[in-house]
DNA sequence: AGCACGCCGACT
DNA sequence: GTCGGCGTGCTC
């Protein structure tokens, strides 16, 4: 006799889906979240699939979870990622499925309101309450105690005489964002892009509209004009998603998009945790939450009726993610908004050099806003020759650039100095015996950090005190730097400019996210003269007072060995300059390089991007590399090095002996990683690269299947499409 | 990932 | 003689 079995996908690294018994009368969808038997266990898991069959040898479903249904396309992207990346389905489940946390109470927030009687007794305290509340609204207790400016004890006090009444506080639903509040005045250029993204957005209702490459500029308003294709989707009562790449530091857009909508979006990052993130979460499966800014997580959210996906600084390497599943967002989001379907918007004032392609060949369609809004000029860019005008020994900020930072700070202004570079120095050793030193679980020097007095491993997070003698030779007080580290810039600006308030802002930053957000918005109006900073002060922040911009060490990053490292440095320098002049004032940037005439740097210099572009494209298509090959990289780990380099190369072999590896298939290595042991685990990396008309990951999972298994501690990693060579 | 089973060292 | 170490294998 047939009876309705269910094929359930359990959120275990595996990439099997478990088959169970209906019970009778128990009505189950695609992509319910469900109870099942498991083991000796029980597990949660997804209905992935319905059929009719005979099921007596199968254990029986124990019912379902009362939680958001997984829709068809999620399910489907789901499963992509996890045949793009090799990672197992279950594995993958994860990152969608969301379940309340059981072990956590319901908790029922109380509210309070006026009943009309007063008390008995007044006192001053008890006065600021009643005027608070006078208007007869319903505030929570600890709202009203802070507005007014008194303990919760008044408010307590004023229940306990029946001049308050409490009552269960049901969270009012935040407002909707309303397409028509205040549409902005746009550029033609603006309107124009604007209007072919909404068009795209309405297009979602019969088909698949190509995806959007934006590109502009830095200031030249690309929020602007994809905030029409957002107030489209919501004419359409369709949801919207913004991924951006640091969403813990974008205070400035959630604010400018309440200018524009009325309303604050919805933001998804790991920062949003309990009831707050469980509540979203739901509304996001309703279709209720319309706008959702969030992280990369967010791609992977159960929403409604998602017709519009823009990835915001498309070219970010922070799109990739290089823990777990190692998925890129950007690439992932490509293909979501094609199941959903959804408009696809990439946005870039740099766009990464695939994206282009994309373009290019017409695969994607390409809009340019050409100039800076409001008739704002790009900042001048001037190289400092370090060989002729570099600083004197053990001094990193050349003269001119001083000078330029000098008259800026005379006339008012903000300095900003850019090292990507985190620390006081990044190695550290005894000028007495020559001793370095080096992190114990890793391959790598450990990097002063003299604020917090200690040595850091910038790898595996081991840190230790700076010691005031060196452990080799016993010599007091004979640590030299080696290097500058923002934390030694900072010193020496202090030095050159001791009148002046100077910041350090790296992602180290002391209190976290949160400080630094604030910080961002203090030096925004000023409260600072000089700040020095890694990357993340090349992220979108507008520096308003901010007129010039030194990068310390131009050439960092240029010879890393990655295949992308010109594109990286010139996508990086091109953003971290452009943060001068954003207000009213022309800005001026200083790069410090032992090569002027590099590509990358020249190209900076000339502001001639089409030409660079043009070269790298080129070079990269001779070389096969990406956009034009495929790349994957195995990484072998291990705490024994012979057993772990011994896999490796039984893994070579094994490829070989399949008889597929020729011109457009080759697999390279093994080799020792560039950071050959992180945590005490050796590493060997190979590499795989394919031709675009290869099925790489056919190959891979065939390749591991006809390989050696891994013993003992050894893990065998895949990264298919690697952003990162170390 | 859990949670079993399984086969070798130090304990009441 | 058993308690328990974590290596290997399975979960409809």
């Amino acid at each position: 006799m047939p009876q309705t079995l269910a094929d359930v996908l359990v959120p275990l690294p595996l990439d099997t889906l478990f088959s169970y018994r209906v019970p009778d009368g128990m009505t189950l969808v695609p992509g319910q979240p469900v109870r099942v038997p498991f083991g000796q266990r029980e597990a949660v898991g997804v209905v992935w699939g319905l059929r009719a069959g005979e099921g007596s040898n199968l254990k029986v479903l124990s019912g379902p979870i009362e939680a958001p249904l997984l829709p068809d396309p999620l399910r489907a992207l789901l499963d992509f990622v996890a045949h793009w990346t090799l990672a197992p389905r279950g594995a993958v489940l994860p990152m969608a499925l969301k379940l309340a946390d059981p072990d956590r109470p319901e908790t029922t927030r109380v509210g309070v309101r006026p009943t009309g009687t007063l008390p008995r007794r007044m006192t001053p305290a008890r006065e600021r309450v009643l005027a608070a509340i006078a208007d007869g609204a319903v505030r929570q207790k600890r709202d009203l105690a802070l507005e007014a400016g008194v303990s919760a004890g008044v408010v307590d006090g004023l229940v306990d005489e029946g001049v308050l009444e409490t009552l269960p506080l049901i969270d009012p639903k935040p407002p909707a964002p309303d397409p028509d509040h205040a549409p902005a005045a746009l550029s033609d250029a603006q309107r124009a892009a604007a209007c072919a993204l909404a068009e795209a957005v309405r297009e979602t209702a019969s088909g698949v509209p190509a995806p959007v490459l934006l590109e502009g500029v830095t200031g030249s308003g690309k929020t602007e004009a994809y905030f029409e294709a957002i107030a489209e989707a919501l004419r359409m009562d369709a949801q919207s998603l913004v991924l951006m790449p640091e969403i813990a530091l974008t205070s400035t857009f959630l604010d400018r998009f309440a200018a524009r909508f009325g309303a604050r979006p919805a933001a998804w990052h790991s920062g949003v945790t309990g009831k707050k993130r469980e509540r979203l979460y739901a509304d996001i499966a309703s279709g209720a939450a319309k706008v959702i800014v969030g992280a990369r997580s967010a791609l992977f959210l159960p929403y409604a009726k998602l017709r519009l996906v823009v990835v915001d600084e498309e070219h970010d390497a922070g799109y990739k993610q290089e823990d777990g599943v190692h998925y890129h967002a950007r690439d992932m989001a490509v293909m979501r908004a094609r199941l959903e379907p959804a408009a696809l918007v990439l946005a870039s004032a740099t766009p990464s050099l695939e994206t282009r392609v994309n373009a290019e060949r017409g695969r994607y369609r390409h809009l340019r806003l050409p100039e800076r809004f409001g008739g704002r000029t790009l900042p001048q860019i001037a190289a400092v020759d370090m060989r002729k005008d570099g600083p004197p020994q053990g001094r990193w900020i050349a003269p001119p650039l001083a000078a330029a930072m000098e008259a800026a700070l005379a006339r008012g202004e903000q300095a900003l100095l850019f090292l990507n570079r985190r620390g006081f120095a990044p190695l550290t050793l005894c000028r007495a015996c020559g001793h370095r030193y080096e992190c114990p679980n890793c391959t790598a020097w450990l990097v002063e950090h003299r604020f917090r007095r200690a040595l850091v491993c910038h790898h595996c997070g081991h840190v230790e005190r700076t010691p005031s003698h060196c452990p080799s030779c016993g010599g007091v007080d004979t640590i030299v730097p080696c290097g500058p580290g923002v934390e030694r810039i900072a010193e020496e600006a202090a030095a050159l400019f001791p009148e002046k308030r100077v910041i350090t802002l790296s992602s180290d930053f002391p209190g976290g996210a949160e400080r630094l957000r604030a910080e961002l918005d203090e030096i925004a109006s000023g409260a600072c003269d000089i700040v020095i900073g890694t990357q993340l002060v090349a992220k979108g922040h507008n520096f308003p007072l901010l007129s010039v911009v030194g990068v310390v060490d131009a050439d960092l990053g240029l010879t890393s060995g990655d295949p992308r490292a010109a594109e990286r440095t010139f996508q990086l320098l091109q953003q971290v300059t452009g943060r001068a002049g954003r207000g009213d004032r022309p800005g001026r940037a200083y790069l410090q390089t032992y090569q002027p005439g590099h590509p990358v740097i020249a190209a900076l210099l000339s502001g001639d991007a089409e030409r660079f572009y043009a070269e790298e494209t080129a070079q990269r298509e001779a070389a096969r590399l990406p956009p034009f090959g495929r790349l994957a990289a195995l990484v072998v780990s291990g705490t024994d090095k012979d057993a772990t380099h011994a896999h490796a190369r039984a893994l070579v072999r094994a490829a070989h002996a399949m008889g597929v590896i020729d011109a457009d298939l080759s697999v390279l290595g093994p080799a020792e990683a560039p950071i050959a042991v992180i945590r005490g685990r050796h590493r060997v990396r190979i590499l795989v690269r394919a031709a675009r008309t290869r099925d790489l990951q056919g190959f891979l999972r065939d390749w591991l299947a006809a390989g050696p298994r891994p013993k003992g501690n050894i893990r065998v990693q895949v990264d298919v499409d690697p952003q990162s060579f170390l």
